[in-house]
DNA sequence: TTGTAGGCGTTATCAT
DNA sequence: ATGATAACGCCTACAA
């Protein structure tokens, strides 16, 4: 390549990094750029990693891509690491939470540091972040030493969409809730017991599902077929959930939000895809990714990254109602 | 590391290596491995990447990561990866079709080898795919000296549904069609009017909608509402377009499916999340990812990677039903 | 304004 | 059975 162009590597080097200006001449940089454009040079980033120290790549561990949610927390971080000529590698740990097989065992991406969204504390760990810095997202916050985190206010969130059911009249309210064990779902469940206990209702009735419709239209047919008085109400963990009540409720007979009202939280695209469309709390995905990215960037250069929290959006729509 | 093992770097090499057998004394291996442990000694993957002249990661470039589809064509795609010590990147596309910003171009992972779906050919020579060995999924297989393709049996299984719709009575079929100009696109259209032609039916009415649920119930409206008898059963490219179909048979006071059936193609998570539940055609997602990067590996190794095209499946549920 | 040279951490070859 | 050594391609002081 130095060859072709009739310079020695330095001179390209300098001229492709674009910091020649005052020490290498007009016309010899045009006579690199035209030969690596001749040549379709492309620098060999192993090599660059290696000098440099760094990769420039952050690795994003997720506990599952197919949940919408996860896929646009990865487009966020991809932005803003985009911008800073950043690349992010994506790391489905397959677990879901619990130890992770350790990504930097087998050969992959080298990586400058880690992000990572909505796992458990100690599966972490498992990862190996060998002095790796690290950003959680969406995590318990609870350690003060602990890694830079960027989490939502799920319990506000929570509370907002309680209070929404509680002004529509609904007094028996049962509670759909996720069965993994995250601190982003623990939250919820206290939350909701909190809210109703401050407006003096009695507790939710709490139905433990798996994260999947299905599993959600049974627990939404034990909470509606439970003994005493039928819930108005039923609060899902997610939208996936509350797609599953729906079904659940209508199974029975009953009619979404004329006999039971339903609501969900994330809102997925899946809320609106549904008739009717769910009453749900909106999560800025993307920006808790751009957000993490931008933490991790301020790690890497030595800058703090202060704990952030994000506000959460009630969107009511069709799918609660006044309680019959 | 090799000082604190108090052997040299050849030696350290062979062992973490794995190939000492017969080379290495027992007694000397565990004292490198020892160390090792020690220390948290991690290889550097940049070094290892310049000397072997191989990165062992895959890029696999998609247009959009939030649709279900992808993610879990990365899925499949990324397990094969990892039982062959490979890695996998994601790309997605901004444009999602038209040339993409050149991925190389910007400081990212180094790669070996390029998976690209559902992506139009000429998408990709912008992207720049400088003798880098290429994967084509889902897309058109027309040229013969180009990329091994792995394809979905997408016309077949257009066929199968426009059969079943015909099968249960159905003379009036409007077709919701996708706008993306894609290939996989072109040949559902093809299809359905190919079908309907054989069995002596009207060429079906062609709406054609943006891939989101509120274009798909605008494009449904505009198909139950336009002049001349009304269809019976709306066949849809997709199964976001279905979604919005329902909510706009619905809209306009027909219930789904007595008064019309809807069909989708997909067969998301979404479907089954729907009441009632989608009829669609099932793709394999996963295995058209697993084969992808298995003719990625293929190729790497100077192996010939034959095409391939995998079968769908048409599954039938509760959104279509004998025309009224 | 341009060229020379050294070293980043790894693996492979060859010598001991 | 183990150690010395040379590359891989890039960046950057420093020398010319």
């Amino acid at each position: 390549m130095a060859r072709v162009a009739g310079v020695s590597q330095a001179t390209v080097s300098l001229v492709l990094g674009g910091k020649w200006h005052g020490r290498v001449s007009e016309r010899t940089a045009q006579a690199v750029r035209d030969a690596a454009g001749g040549l379709g040079y492309r620098p060999n980033l192993a090599a660059r990693s290696l000098r440099l120290g760094a990769t420039r790549t952050a690795l994003l561990v997720v506990p599952a891509l197919t949940h919408e949610y996860f896929a646009r927390v990865y487009a966020g971080a991809a932005r803003v690491a985009d911008e800073h000529g950043f690349g992010v590698v994506l790391y489905p740990s397959p677990a879901g939470v619990g130890p992770a097989r350790d990504p930097f065992g087998s050969a992959r991406a080298a990586i400058d540091g880690v992000i990572a969204s909505s796992m458990a504390a100690d599966a972490l760990t498992g990862i190996g972040d060998g002095g790796l810095p690290l950003v959680m997202l969406d995590s318990d916050p609870g350690v003060p030493g602990g890694p830079p985190t960027v989490n939502l206010a799920v319990a506000d969130g929570m509370r907002r969409i309680t209070r929404h059911l509680v002004a529509l009249g609904h007094r028996r309210i049962a509670h759909i809730a996720s069965d993994v064990d995250a601190w982003t779902f623990r939250v919820r469940t206290d939350a909701v017991a909190a809210e109703l206990a401050a407006a003096g209702l009695p507790a939710p009735g709490r139905f433990v599902s798996a994260l999947h419709v299905t599993a959600g239209r049974d627990a939404a047919v034990r909470a509606l077929s439970a003994p005493g008085p039928r819930p108005t109400a039923l609060l899902c963990d997610d939208d996936i959930l509350a797609a599953g009540a729906c079904k659940g409720a209508r199974a029975l007979g009953l009619r979404v939000p004329d006999d039971v009202s339903v609501s969900g939280f994330d809102d997925l695209s899946l809320a609106t895809a549904l008739d009717p469309e769910l009453t749900t709390v909106r999560l800025p995905a993307e920006s808790i990714g751009e957000h993490g990215m931008t933490a991790l960037l301020a790690l890497l250069a030595g800058r703090p990254a202060p704990p952030v929290e994000l506000p959460l959006t009630l969107v009511p729509r069709a799918s609660t109602a006044p309680a019959p």
